[in-house]
DNA sequence: AACATACTACTAAATTTTTAGAAGAGAATC
DNA sequence: GATTCTCTTCTAAAAATTTAGTAGTATGTT
C-alpha cells in the first residue's frame, strides 16, 4: 500500500518543482521560471518527457503547444523524500527530528505559539 | 558563516552513512556493512577517496591498512539536507513541516506526550 | 631472504544523468 | 498557398557518477 514513489534526479526535480508551483504550464512557462543560467528549451522539454515516463507529469495538447501538469502531488513526493530523511538521519523518530530542528533553527515567538497550539491539537485529536 | 556543506552523491552518501555508524573503519569494515549486492573492495575504496577529496572523511595509515574516519559530523550533514528539504517543500516553515508530519505519521501516545513536552520546553526556553 | 597475501593508488570502462542539436509538424503571416 | 516561426519529438553528445581492473607496495610467512 505504501506508495513506492519513484525518486527523481536533481534535474527532474528542479523542473517538477516549477510545475508544482505553477500548477500547470507549457515548456516556455517553465523555462521562464528556471534559474540562471537558463537551460535550452529542448532541455526542459526532455525533462518533462522523463517526468511523464516516470508518471510524475502528464500533458494535454490543446491547440498550439503542450500543457503539462503534475500527476504526483508535491505533498506526496515531499512525504516520500522527508520520510527517507527521517529514517536515515533520525532513526525514524519524529520527536528526535523535531528536537533537532528546534535547536537548530531560531523560532519566532509567534512560531512557538503556533507550535504549541499544534502540539495541543495533536494530543486532543485522540 | 552558514556552512556550505558540499552535497554527496547517492553512492558517496551510502558509504558515508556506514562510516558515521561505525565511527571509524577500514575499507573491509565498511564493506561488511554494505547492503547486498555488495560492491567490490575497490569500489568502496574509491568512494572513500572521493569522500576525502570532498572533505567528508580522513584517514590515518596505521600499520597495515588505512583507518578512515568522518570529518563532517552526521548532524551537520543532516542539518544541511533537512534544511534544503524544509526550504524546498515547506517554505522554510518548521511549523508547516511539523504539521505535515504529524498528520502523515501516526504517533503513539507516548510520542505525543514527548512532543507536547518538547513544545513546552521550546516555549519556556525564552 | 624468498614467497605469498592484503591493501592502496591509479586508471579507465560502464552506466546514468544532463544537455542540446536536428528534423519534421503544425500554426501564423504575408 | 508559400514562407516563416514555433513547438515537439527523436536522437545523440557531453558530463557526472558508479564500478571495478591492474599494477605496485607493504606486510606477513616460512
Amino acid at each position: 500500500m505504501s506508495d513506492k514513489t519513484k525518486t527523481l534526479t536533481k534535474g527532474e526535480e528542479d523542473v517538477m518543482k516549477i510545475l508544482w508551483m505553477l500548477g500547470k504550464g507549457t515548456v516556455n512557462d517553465i523555462l521562464e521560471h528556471c534559474d540562471e543560467p537558463k537551460p535550452k528549451y529542448t532541455t526542459v522539454a526532455t525533462f518533462l518527457k522523463l517526468l511523464e515516463d516516470k508518471g510524475f507529469a502528464g500533458h494535454t495538447s490543446t491547440g498550439k503547444s503542450n500543457m503539462y501538469y503534475p500527476v504526483v502531488e508535491q505533498k506526496e513526493y515531499a512525504g516520500s523524500v522527508a520520510g527517507n530523511m527521517l529514517d536515515s538521519f533520525f532513526g525514524g523518530s519524529l520527536v528526535q527530528m523535531f528536537s533537532f530542528f528546534s535547536s537548530e533553527k531560531k523560532l519566532s515567538s509567534k512560531e512557538k505559539q503556533e507550535l504549541l497550539k499544534l502540539a495541543q491539537e495533536i494530543i486532543d485529536k485522540e
